[in-house]
DNA sequence: CGTGCGATTGAGTTTCGTCAATCGGGGTGG
DNA sequence: CCACCCCGATTGACGAAACTCAATCGCACG
């Protein structure tokens, strides 16, 4: 199976969304506009390993000597603050490119939040295949561009909203990452603790439990078991989120 | 002049840093890897525009058909948030490029600040260069890493630090945006007004006025005049900026 | 000299962080 | 199989940091 893409998705998946058609995996990974030729090379180069929950991809510093794909799992990417507090930079979900930089080592800390599937290629390998196909370079600067808009989406997020507003906005956008891998659903996988989502959000464990205590007694949520979430009022959410603290 | 490269250098800059021997112009900009023949073609496509301050570069939302590179000057970024607040989600300085996008339209206004030269390439033209020059491309790639990895540690700063902090952070940014223009200096350009860095750091402008005269009254910084300021004690701003708000 | 905008300063309020106690469920060991 | 334990989540009380509203200052510009 080629690595690069995300993960084998289900009959139904086929039938509703654009796949690469070597390998079925979705359009969201990186292999999307290579040919058949590029495919077996990517394919062959590189490794597939499963990893165990809460074990550490890479850390911030590390030489950044090897490129990775989630094929399955969860992922969160950290920052090590100096007094030892965690920014949580990102969540990726499966799909995701994890760990390309053209910095010499990692600048943040990635982080399995379930047990997961990888992919894994040596950076050098991939500069080869970067420089024999221009179609994957191009392909690395628009993820690049879509991480950078994301990433100043959240510091919008971050910097201006309401500590409820936040949270739905966080809610929001589990929506739209389940999106992106397969049909709409309204149950959601939320794998990471109240911490993690605190430490994405610059707020504090016991501000993010109360906001979702608030919404589930306002109707708009339900967590029918651990690490699961079901959104029942959307357009509240949005709302909430689209203003900074009282409406819209 | 070659358009995608820093401010004409004065003659001491020339003596201390890296130039394109094209141009004169410092390696910050983008066509520090480039060849002779790419150099001609890139001058030969685009053109040297001045503009006033406050005129808007580009807004967001418009076609992304142009990139261009601030030679001299200062300029924000702004996202505009639905309750009409806004984020500045960074500022740029001389020698930066502003706009490059993959996206079909900009994803954030770009204002400047200040009377600013730009040089402006149409985006089908560099899309062709960038064919041509896989160099260039890789060099967009460099460019957009290093502002995804400055967003990520803006997002640290706006997430996990008090109002203090977050100001001293802001200080030693333009400390290093300016050593990346040319020797480095304690009395810094600073045209952005309180509610720019308020904006910018996610607190209101009364929290940044009554930051920096805390600073003020505590001798760390002065402001000789208006937008301008000298940094006297870096080494307590750093100290400030790293801790969260009460020590390091 | 007057006007206007940005900056400063003050007073009161709100939101969110802090500290602390308790709950609850899943896993483990007796 | 059951009880205990541990970790994550919840809830409450309190305090502090930052926001809001408002008045004033001061410099640049007309």
């Amino acid at each position: 199976m080629n690595p690069f893409d995300a993960p084998h998705p289900t009959n139904e998946l086929k039938a509703t969304a654009p796949v690469c058609d070597r390998c079925g995996s979705r359009v969201a990974g990186l292999c999307q506009p290579l040919d058949i030729a590029a495919l077996d090379e990517i394919s062959s180069e590189s490794q597939q390993t499963s990893m165990p929950a809460h074990s550490m991809v890479f850390r911030e510093g590390d030489p950044a000597g090897k490129v990775f794909t989630l094929i399955e799992g969860f992922a969160k990417l950290t920052r090590l603050l100096p007094d030892g507090k965690q920014q949580v930079v990102g969540f990726r979900f499966a799909g995701d490119v994890i760990g390309y930089t053209t910095l010499p080592s990692y600048p943040f800390d990635a982080e399995l939040l379930t047990d997961s599937r990888l992919c894994r290629l040596e950076r050098g390998q991939l500069d080869g295949l970067l420089r024999r196909y221009p179609k994957l370079e191009r392909r690395m600067l628009d993820l690049c561009v879509q991480e950078l808009t994301a990433t100043q989406e959240q510091l919008v997020t971050v910097g201006r909203r309401s500590a409820e507003a936040r949270v739905a906005a966080f809610l929001l956008s589990l929506v739209e990452a389940s999106r992106r891998r397969g049909p709409p659903r309204t149950v959601l996988e939320m794998p990471m603790t109240r911490a993690d989502i605190a430490d994405f959000l610059g707020l504090t464990l016991e501000t993010v439990s109360r906001s979702l205590t608030a919404f589930r007694k306002r109707g708009w949520i339900r967590e029918p078991v651990h690490h699961r979430v079901e959104l029942i009022n959307l357009p509240a959410l949005s709302a909430l989120a689209e203003g900074t603290s009282d409406n819209g």
